[in-house]
DNA sequence: TGAAATGTTGGGGCG
DNA sequence: ACGCCCCAACATTTC
């Protein structure tokens, strides 16, 4: 016989929400009384590729629910320290028996979570960790031989057949009751921390998270397929911040957008693509500092720092790419389309070290995440898994004519070209200079000349992925990832 | 979730 | 009428 549980502790993590949060019900009804708990973890914080804009829109997500915890008349507790030292002294501060949180698969947090699962152990306190950020972890999924799928489309369609033979979509779960009030702590401001941001970030919160949902469900949903290509139009859900902190369920993401048109079914592709990072990562750990595919992890980058920092600023010369690059830098986000034509440009005309791109992405990036975001780079620098063949090159002109036909978004984030007729709006360097002068354009003055010159750069990449063909032609007799799973 | 090079076809101008 | 050339337009191959 148990004698009732009197106090357990949720810790959020990226988990940001009251509404369907699996770990938060189960530590609420687990006890008799809730204390939730964030903790700013400075290894996070001191990272290379941790960036002010995802700071900031952490911290007013930490405040929105701060504001729904207090409207239920509970105190979310925030400190900065180690996870593994702070939580088992807030549960013995408290009294707690138990401490729930959320399943996070990278590598840091899975290392970090053993480490505060045993730290509690010691102090005689339970840890539970719960699915809730994916749809199918990375065990749910596997292949004939139940080993965990490298391809995507194998794994979608299992993906698909799993959803469509499992239960019935269970409800969302409802949020906890009420809690019982606890000791609060102040939450610091960017600046605190060290973060400044000016970018223009989406809105903070649970209520703005839902929202968006429902616009983009009843709005733009139906033609999500042709439209989520054109930069230029909000075709795109803009739900990935949400997703990236938990202020939205993926499951209810999922409820809201599944359906039968072409649209749901490629929105739903892209719910597909995240559960197959995450999982990849978890299985793969060795993506994160390294090519997936072996022979590609010699590739001799020219990793030129002027071109780098001319890419970063979006000052290539290359309409598109700028505008990409400056829309990253105002306002925490880019289109997916021109993440696919920076991150081709970067390495396959600036034949720049994919690694460098994605670490300037998370810095920038309000949902930067590193299953995802590891994941769409090294497809775009053909060194992941299924990613595009090597010798598949974008040219950045014609993607540009070919997704943002008018221009209209060439001309938001780079209006010095604001004038140039569409004709030329992706190639300003082939406008004849009568026509420049009427649309004050001065190349190399008003606007940057192109820094490289496509035709040129495209034979090099193909040299020097080529180059990697010759050299790693050993067969190759045991490929076993020391992480794959022990078959039983 | 390419682009460029190369090959093929067919219409039209022309001697 | 016919062969020849040019060149879009489209298809296939190659990177």
């Amino acid at each position: 016989m148990r004698s009732t549980p009197g106090t357990t502790i949720h810790w959020f993590r990226r988990d940001l929400r009251l509404a369907d949060n699996t770990a938060l019900r189960h530590a609420a009804t687990a006890g008799e009384r809730l204390v939730p708990v964030f903790v700013l973890d400075d290894a996070i914080l001191a990272r290379r590729d941790t960036g002010a804009a995802r700071v900031r829109f952490l911290l007013e997500n930490l405040h929105a629910l701060a504001a729904g915890l207090a409207a239920r008349g509970s105190r979310l507790i925030v400190v900065r320290d180690d996870p593994a030292v702070v939580l088992p002294r807030v549960a013995r501060a408290v009294g707690a028996t138990a401490v729930h949180w959320n399943m996070d698969y990278e590598p840091y947090a899975r290392a970090r979570d053993v480490r505060v699962a045993e730290a509690l152990a010691a102090a005689g306190i339970r840890a539970l960790a719960w699915k809730d950020q994916v749809l199918f972890e990375e065990n749910e999924i596997l292949t004939g031989t139940r080993r965990p799928f490298t391809v995507f489309t194998p794994y979608a369609r299992a993906w698909r057949a799993q959803k469509a033979a499992g239960p019935k979509e269970a409800p969302p779960l409802p949020p906890p009751p009420d809690l019982a009030g606890v000791a609060s702590t102040g939450l610091p401001a960017p600046s605190d921390l060290g973060f400044a941001s000016a970018a223009n970030l989406p809105e903070a919160g649970e209520a703005a998270a839902l929202a968006r949902l429902r616009t983009f469900v009843d709005r733009d949903l139906h033609d999500y397929e042709r439209r989520r290509n054109l930069p230029g139009e909000r075709g795109t859900s803009g739900l990935s911040p949400y997703l990236r902190f938990g202020v939205v369920s993926v499951r209810t993401v999922h409820a809201a957008t599944a359906g039968r048109s072409l649209g749901a079914r490629t929105f739903t592709t892209e719910l597909i693509w995240r559960d197959f990072y995450q999982q990849l990562l978890f299985h793969h750990p060795n993506v994160e500092r390294q090519a997936f595919k072996p022979a590609l992890r010699t590739l001799a980058w020219e990793n030129d720092r002027g071109l780098f920092a001319a890419w970063q600023r979006g000052e290539t010369g290359f309409p598109i790419v700028d505008a990409a690059m400056r829309q990253l830098r105002a306002t925490g986000w880019m289109h997916n389309r021109c993440r696919m034509v920076v991150a081709s440009f970067l390495t396959k005309d600036l034949l720049i070290d994919w690694r460098w791109g994605e670490r300037h992405f998370m810095r920038e990036l309000v949902d930067g995440d590193l299953a995802a975001n590891n994941g769409g780079w090294q497809w775009a620098a053909s060194t992941g898994t299924d990613a595009q063949p090597w010798f598949r090159i974008f040219n950045p002109t014609s993607q540009g004519e070919k997704f943002d036909p008018d221009g209209a978004y060439v001309r938001r984030w780079v209006p010095e070209l604001a004038a140039v007729p569409n004709r030329w709006i992706h190639q300003p360097w082939a406008l004849g200079a009568p026509e420049a002068a009427k649309a004050g354009l001065v190349l190399g003055k008003t606007y940057p000349e192109r820094i490289v010159l496509h035709e040129e750069r495209r034979p090099r990449a193909l040299a020097m992925y080529g180059a990697t063909r010759e050299s790693t032609s050993i067969p190759q007799q045991n490929t076993k990832s020391p992480h794959r799973p022990v078959r039983p």
